[in-house]
DNA sequence: TCTGGGGTCCTAGGACCC
DNA sequence: TCTGGGGTCCTAGGACCC
């Protein structure tokens, strides 16, 4: 039988704040951007979710909801530093953590009776009674809060599907176990959007379908769902029944590397929008050499004060980590995508198609680009040591001042 | 109300090849 | 004059997650 745990850390970024400043305790404190800054809300305390606040909603939503509420900056070097603590802790009780972000994990528990001792009493949802996967769960959750003071919830069930929703129900603090057989009584009275995967759009065509919980949605059969939404009807059906879609291996390989920036103002003027680009680039640039990564597709992001996001992508014969090649094919992107009428709210560069290490290329290349190589690692220690702003190249200065 | 930044995955159409 | 089927690569857009 597996036994599957998904800790997830409570209002993490804020929990990690209030460790370096405890009079943010009991406060409406939020993380992200400034309440009259263009930006969202990127985690809440449970104080200020009390005035209706909760992450991904505008900031200055937020501050209109809650003017007195404090907002901060996040750090988010700062963050992953506990993160990592974390995940140390929970390594102590199994060797099956898969970190799926920074502030949540899964643990298979499976077969981890025998270490831990197994208490196994049947009870139900929720009753505190039994289960081995219960009892480790209550360790896990009292070693993170002794040894870092920063509280989770868990859930733990025989999917990561119904263990994920069940310390999404368990918080703050929660401990939530759900036994093998009760998972459809669990599910049944919770709103679909509960179920990870079902988002804004999915959640409103399935309301026009008449289906606001997760027990009517498994009252619709398979074939109305593929009717419905294709493919993704058949994974709606299993999450239904709290059945895992898709095989939780690890999968670390990074897909693609990115960086964007929304403007404080829509930008016209086509030298500021240039020198955001060869910053961006030399942010991608930088990275992808960090990584010993080459990227051999460039990808431009453009989206207008309308709000209305367009891509235009570009695949390079070679891979490259170069500043140079990633602005210039970024650049050339944006003069396609761009009618210049138009004001731009935000602009970024994403590089996929990852390979590692270099290709092999014609000696002279070889050479020309070596030299490149060395000038832009040089680039980078400096800007390790004394920050990005350090050097730029005479591009990425910004037409006027800011 | 006015919507970040960093990601993953999926779909669909067209080009091109055999 | 009419017109296959399968596979891969590329591009664009979009849903979703934290």
């Amino acid at each position: 039988m597996e036994q599957i745990a998904h800790v997830d850390m409570d209002a993490f970024f804020v929990s990690v704040e209030e460790l370096y400043d405890p009079t943010l305790r009991g406060k409406p404190v939020v993380v992200g951007a400034a309440g009259d800054e263009r930006g969202v809300v990127a985690a809440a305390s449970y104080e200020a979710r009390k005035y209706g606040i909760h992450s991904a909603m505008p900031s200055r939503t937020a501050k209109r909801l809650c003017p007195e509420a404090i907002f901060l900056p996040g750090n988010y070097d700062r963050y992953q530093e506990w993160s990592d603590k974390v995940r140390k802790i929970l390594e102590r009780f199994t060797p099956i953590v898969q970190m799926v972000s920074i502030d949540e994990a899964y643990l298979d528990l499976t077969g981890t009776e025998r270490l831990h001792g197994a208490a196994p009493a049947a009870g139900p949802a929720g009753s505190g009674a039994g289960g081995a996967g219960w009892t480790i769960a209550q360790k896990i959750q009292r070693a993170i809060w002794e040894e870092t003071k920063l509280p989770c919830s868990i859930g733990v069930a025989n999917s990561y599907l119904v263990a994920k929703v069940a310390s999404d129900v368990a918080k703050p603090r929660g401990l939530l176990w759900v036994p093998a057989g009760a998972e459809a009584a669990f599910l049944s009275p919770l709103p679909v959007r509960r179920i990870p995967g079902i988002g804004a759009v999915t959640e409103k065509v399935l309301y026009a379908m008449g289906v606001g919980t997760v027990g009517e949605l498994a009252r619709v059969t398979e074939d109305q769902l593929v009717e419905a939404f294709g493919a993704w009807g058949k994974g709606l059906y299993l999450k239904a029944r709290g059945q895992d879609t898709d095989l939780w291996f690890v999968d670390e390989e990074q897909k693609s590397i990115s960086h964007e920036r929304t403007f404080a103002e829509d930008v016209s003027d086509p030298k500021e929008l240039d020198s955001t680009l060869a910053y961006l680039a030399e942010l991608v640039g930088r990275r992808l050499r960090e990584h010993c990564f080459h990227a051999r597709t460039i990808t431009l992001k453009l989206r207008t004060a309308e709000f209305r996001t367009l891509t235009r992508a570009k695949t390079l014969r070679e891979p490259t980590d170069l500043d140079a090649v990633i602005y210039e094919t970024a650049a050339a992107l944006f003069r396609r995508a761009w009618d210049r009428k138009k004001k731009v709210r935000l602009v970024g560069i994403a590089a996929g198609s990852l390979t590692e290490g270099p290709q092999q290329l014609p000696l002279l290349e070889a050479e020309r680009r070596a030299r490149q190589e060395k000038l832009a690692r040089a680039a980078d220690k400096v800007r390790a040591r004394f920050g990005t702003k350090a050097i730029r190249s005479a591009k990425t200065l910004p037409s006027k001042p800011r």
